[in-house]
RNA sequence: UAAAGCAGCCGGAUAAUCGCGCAUUGCGCUGACGGAUAUUGUUACAAUUUUGUAAAAAAUCAGGUGGCUGUCAAAAUUUGGCAGCCGGUCAACAAUGUGAGGAAAGUCCGUGCAUCCGAGGACAAAUCGCCGGAGAAACUCCGGACGGCGUGAGCCGGUGGAAUAGGACCACAGAAAUGUUAGACUGCCGAUGGACGAAAGUCACAGGCGAUGGUGCAACGGCGAGGUAAGAGCUCACCGGCGGUGUUGAGAAGCACCGGCCAGGCAACCCCCGAUAGGAUGCAAGAUUAAAUUGAAGGUUAUAAAGGCUGUCCGCCGACUUCAGAAAUAUCGCUAGAGAUUGCGGGUAACCGCAAUACCAGACAGAUGAUUAUCUAUAAACAGAACACGGCUUACGGGCUGCUUUAUUUU
RNA sequence: CGGGAUGUAGCGCAGCUUGGUAGCGCACCGUGUUCGGGUCGCGGGGGCCGCAGGUUCAAAUCCUGUCAUCCCGA
């Protein structure tokens, strides 16, 4: 989990975030990224797997984990490249992404930062 | 030693770094703090999904320091500051504590809990179905009976009634498939009566028969002997079924004796008998707070007052309020319990009683994670709480313990 | 989280209520018609009825368990 403030926790701001279609993908990881902050808050992230990814909640939790504690590794490095002028990131999970281990997540999620 | 059967247990540990939910405490508390402000949603119209057009609302709006005592100051009964005590509380930060399972799963049963509906009774419909016990209840558990499977330890079983209350069905084959005592296809006999004949006998006419063959899952008990013209429970022995009596048992049922044999299957088809229970919907149940906003809904103001439509009256707009609609959010429901652990006692057991101990997840885009090192055995199986509990079923790498059975070998 | 439905030939569906023979359309194969192809005509193949048990003489159908897919409720 990341702190409460960095948090996407609204349905209205996902389905808003998903509505400006600009979206990046890598490795099975799709990003969504939102609109571009208007005055100084924190950029707000949210980690979504579907089931119909897979339909065990035990290894969907373990890939939004997974995702989860890279952006919060990253975030803490400041390595996150222009993602700080979003107001809001999405983090979607997909088949391909299912047997990544730490390292290859890793690299996958600063990828897709980078091309931001 | 090997292969089995049953019962039970474990479901990685330790350390380091980074990180999260919840609880408590600390710090803080009136321009402290903090949540939502992403064009979603609402209303109207249009068309087929889904969208388009228009309208109003939007920079504003939930939550948020109270009480008592003492003291000081202003002032003359209150106000303000400071301190203490008691309570309340948002986020960040800090500290401490705590944080998934044996199946949390499937949702197959049952119960609590909540809302709505229902006078009472009967019928119908529903569910269950060997016996006794346990349990809040259950497609639950325990002990037993019977039947089946296995060399055995053991395992499996929706197991009431088809001799009487009734209906349906039993394809094809077959003569016939359940009928007021079934039926003559292949057949057997023709004793008795009849015809012919001297008689033996012949005819197969009146009739008798349910044995033989064949069909079928199934042919109206089986098998053997007697018996007979041929046959038949017609008679007898044994076996099976049914009924009665006696006896053992709490009962299911077992055992013994007697009886007459017109007795098919199917009740996981209808049905009959017995038993049970108000029904429906599920925590997204439901309760509370509340703003913007909508309504040609109701009431009050109103025999009063202010403003507008017209100078006056009526009426309308208006004001206040109730009700209804109303998205997200917030608070509660929400975890102290048919509970857990340990011990003692009762019971064959399921389980019950008593005592002691501690409080042990409660989220809401949803916590319990990531990396590294060491250890055992390469840490690797199935798998993630969402109102709670009791069961059932299914998935599962590896390991451990106890009891029992069979086989082989040795003593 | 709760509620409901469906699995039958390569594809889309009947049959299940009332148990005995699995059928229809398209596709496929062969053949006829045509100079050739299409159309059309005739003939044919292909199914352990999702899986596993049970009841029954007999199960796609009845009963139980299980797996998969889809739909609905904010």
């Amino acid at each position: 989990m990341l702190p409460k403030q960095y948090r996407l926790k609204n349905k209205a701001a996902f389905s808003a975030t998903y509505r400006i279609k600009n979206s990046f993908h890598k490795g099975g990881v799709t990003l969504f990224a939102g609109i571009k902050k208007k005055e100084n808050c924190p950029t707000r992230a949210g980690f979504v797997v579907s089931k119909k990814t897979h339909k065990r909640a035990v290894k969907r939790n373990r890939l939004k984990r997974l995702m989860r504690e890279c952006y919060r590794l990253l975030l803490k490095s400041g390595n996150t490249g222009n993602a700080g002028e979003y107001l809001s990131l999405i983090f979607v999970g997909g088949e391909g992404a299912l047997d990544k281990n730490f390292f290859e997540m890793q690299n996958i999620i600063k990828k897709l930062l980078e091309r931001l």
